[in-house]
DNA sequence: GGCCCGTGCCCAAGATCGTCGACCACGACG
DNA sequence: CGTCGTGGTCGACGATCTTGGGCACGGGCC
């Protein structure tokens, strides 16, 4: 057969290119052309691993959520429930220019969730992914095995809400006031 | 002079042509081109009265936000704080199609604040809007005449948390759910 | 009443985007 | 050593937003 090369290597590759052309120059740069040339290949390369641009972003999104998911795990769980629960959610917002950029992908697949039904999908997978650390969080607070699906709904609200404001309002949500605003609904619901 | 025409009124006219287009097609069908179709003109006439795309879209959201302060004032405010505040706050949720549609408009506005000004500016007003009616309902349930800052933003943070999911994840999110979550959290709110 | 010119509008083109088809090159297998 | 399938490029297509040039109409002025 003919030349083999590793599609899956090939993929992550690139989505470092995809990866360095967002933090540069924001997400809506990210165009399949220039996500090529910063690769240093024709856009039609792209199509052998990525059949469409919105496969390239749902890519781009499981790294996002990898990236929160290795955040969460290498959490050392020191301190209270308390302040364990805070921490991990606190992986899951905008904390950082890094953070930022990731939920700037997130909040254009969002957007693109409303037509396209693979980004619709991939939509669902990353928001199962909060809400299991939500329902965590919860269970954490509460000291009981199974966490309370509508706690850990709203919790799951405020998260995306917060994450939302710091987004697109930085100078009003800054980071600081985010970690305020989730300590606050963690201690109504601690005393609850 | 030559012909003049009331450009407030031709503005109204294709903001009501775009408005069936998204009604009928969803927001992501709502093209210069298919909205000169709506209106029966060319898409270089639209340029008149909108010069941009985004121009278009920042109307559309003025309506938005026009047609949410317009359902909260005709409300007429029987019952107790704890029942206004609910019912208030629950105009700003997309419960029903048309506010879905309107809050695709709000969100696909959202992703594209991220890279235009003049989206991002509009998205901040809306903003306003939004935690203008979270301070009143803080207000309500606490009987105080100035609200607490930060209760009023983590109550606007839910809301659009809650708004999101419903947008993004209806069957996850039905109507019904994102009420009773409200008013969860609307309770712990005056319980404290 | 007739001319002017500014507004309103359309046509066509430019720029950029995602996507696709046709074609070429290489290299592993028979 | 030949074959053919994979990998890759080029060019083109269609759609999009945006822009510039040009035509028509009609109100104001002489």
């Amino acid at each position: 057969m003919p030349k083999i090369v590793d599609h899956d290597a090939r993929r992550a590759e690139l989505a470092r290119a995809m990866w360095r052309v967002v933090y540069r120059d924001g997400v809506g740069a990210a165009t399949v052309r220039s996500i090529a040339a910063e690769a240093g290949w024709s856009p039609s390369a792209l199509r052998h691993y990525f059949a469409t641009q919105t496969e390239l972003l749902v890519f781009a999104m499981e790294h996002v959520q990898a990236e929160a998911a290795e955040r969460i795990a290498a959490d050392d769980r020191t301190g209270s429930p308390r302040e364990v629960a805070q921490r991990v959610l606190e992986h899951l917002l905008p904390l950082d220019r890094q953070r930022v950029r990731e939920a700037e992908v997130w909040l254009l697949l969002a957007a693109r969730a409303q037509t396209d039904p693979a980004a619709r999908a991939r939509m669902a997978e990353a928001d199962d992914g909060i809400r299991r650390a939500a329902e965590f969080a919860v269970c954490l607070l509460t000291g009981e095995p199974a966490p309370d699906p509508d706690v850990a709904a709203g919790l799951h609200a405020l998260l995306d809400g917060l994450a939302l404001h710091a987004l697109l309002h930085p100078e009003r949500m800054p980071p600081a006031r985010a970690r305020a605003l989730l300590g606050a609904h963690l201690d109504t619901l601690a005393a609850s």
